[in-house]
DNA sequence: CGAAGTAGGCCAGGACCTGTCCTACATAGG
DNA sequence: CCTATGTAGGACAGGTCCTGGCCTACTTCG
């Protein structure tokens, strides 16, 4: 059978290293000059086989035009989804929405005996236990993208803001990223009308049956209306900071910054959480002044009295638990 | 031509919706009745293709026991390239080696016009920027698995500990993760002995021609060898904090913990910078206190030194720049 | 210069792939 | 309950194209 055979040259040839014709030929079971000819085909199919000349010579693979077929052992897959949950989890601004798809695809084909490996893996996410605030589920955010792109209604139950929860019956439309939270953009249809979730308050997702009929789309695209209604939402903290430190690629990723001196300049950020904004201040690591906002200086001098207190030794004013 | 047809048909099933066989026919070219057949050459391949009956039935890929080619369109190659970047920059333990392998097999077929998109993505690498110590490239990392992997000979230049810097002509053997670093393990020609280094001092990697001739390993296999050299190398700190916390999951995966209350246990955690230590007993957010080592003690007080003159706005005493 | 590798033309035999036509069976909706 | 629409799969005829064997040309390394 010739499919699978081009398929298993296909996983050889991605291993980095190079295969005189010989050994393939042994490998797949067949002869020298059909090797040569499954090359050529591969090629013609637009995966660039490159061959080395000469006596040591042999095939290999190397970067063309198109995607090839990722041939991948069970290693390599459960290292792609973990760090596809991870990279989910802190979104890089611009592939958001291709990650989870591509998680997505790789939960449906993942062999279940890998997925209890991801699972136990995907859970030692080390860093910032508390700053991280509530974590998102990458299961639950490929679920709603399954259902989004396959159109498909869901029921799940929602906690609002004020810890109210209530029953939700939602045609998902897109999933939109905006700071360092998944939102999902989707008709209620109790209320019907256009409605964002976040993704982390929705629990007990459940796919009914129902197929989404079309329906039009709120005025300016998702990402715009999310945007625009999370604006009047959430309460976010816009922070004005003077930095002692020269402009690095890492600062200037903060947010907006304008040089004052040699070694100074000036940073406005948003962040929607006065634990986010301290922390990503003292991760830089320079000296710096708070101008704006009033709550941040006070979250800041709490802070440094906390470490103070844990540098000398002092137990806590009080027992009750920090928020 | 059967053979990309078979890989285009895997391709549209691994979408997440459902195919009727119909559209698949016209979508590949084929009679219904080819496609019947195409689904039932996959399933012998050992794709579990899926069928749901009656009407508004349809094909779908599903979870089997083999991983299936992944077929990814131009976006979610990226994505996958990207989360695999930043994964290997916090190397999840127990998939360290298939992490950088999977990425270096994505390297070598990326097509060039996804690799800049995937440079310009994943410098965006936001938290941590100072506390992360020097950063691991990714790529270095995967031209290192890849000699390793081909058991080719390379050639770099490298920073020792005291800043000084060498040429060094090595067999490179295998990457070990150890903590948050990366280390090669190869076999040091000029030395002619076995050598461990820090793959973020490496610089100027350039692959020779000439193929590694095996040899004996170090006693033990290699992590063990790389653990013990490092235990005689790294300066590292061990630290001893009382948290005012319940255990919960997130600390135990910090280190060593004892419960000690109902609300307060005990934490021993290795780290081998004082940054590190620290940057990670504030993210947990409960109120604590450093027993061991003093040296902490002194880092957390200038922490704490630092944000309260942040908060006052209260300049920094010298101009130079902070360590 | 010779060994070992890729590149590819030519040929004969036959495997197997395809479309058509058929029946059996499952499911959803009227 | 019945029909429409889907999957499942057997039988068959025609022809595509795949394979192995043999040959020559070219490249590279030692």
């Amino acid at each position: 059978m010739a499919d699978s055979r081009l398929l298993n040259l296909l996983s050889l040839l991605q291993t980095p290293r190079e295969w005189p014709g010989g050994e393939l030929a042994e490998r797949l079971g067949v002869s020298r000059r059909t090797v040569r000819r499954d090359v050529e085909r591969l090629r013609d199919l637009g995966y660039p086989v490159e061959a080395t000349m000469g006596a040591a010579g042999g095939y290999r693979l190397v970067a063309g035009t198109a995607m090839p077929p990722l041939l991948l052992d069970d290693e390599e897959a459960v290292a792609i989804t973990v760090g596809l949950s991870t990279a989910a989890r802190h979104p890089v601004q611009g592939i958001e929405e291709a990650s989870v798809r591509a998680l997505a695809k790789l939960e449906q084909v993942l062999p279940a005996r890998l997925r209890h490996r991801v699972r136990s893996l995907g859970g030692a996410t080390v860093p910032m236990p508390a700053l991280e605030g509530p974590q998102v589920d990458p299961g639950r955010l490929t679920a709603l993208a399954v259902a989004a792109a396959g159109k498909e209604r869901v029921r799940f139950a929602y906690r609002a803001n004020d810890g109210a929860t209530s029953r939700r019956l939602v045609d998902p439309h897109r999933l939109v990223v905006a700071g360092r939270r998944w939102y999902l953009l989707g008709h209620d249809l109790d209320r019907d009308d256009w409605r964002i979730f976040r993704i982390d308050r929705i629990d007990e997702l459940r796919p009914t049956g129902a197929r989404i009929v079309p329906r039009e789309l709120p005025a300016g695209g998702a990402a715009a209306y999310v945007a625009d209604q999370l604006y009047s939402l959430a309460s976010t903290y816009e922070a004005v900071v003077t930095l002692h430190a020269p402009i690095t690629e890492p600062i200037r990723a903060l947010g907006e910054v304008t040089p004052i001196g040699e070694r100074v300049c000036r940073l406005r950020m948003h962040a929607d959480t006065l634990d986010w904004l301290a922390f990503r201040l003292t991760a830089i690591g320079c000296e710096f002044e708070v101008h704006e906002p009033p709550e941040l200086t006070e979250h800041l001098r709490e802070l440094a009295a906390r470490l103070t207190r844990a540098a000398t030794g002092t137990p806590a004013p009080s027992d009750s638990p920090p928020a």
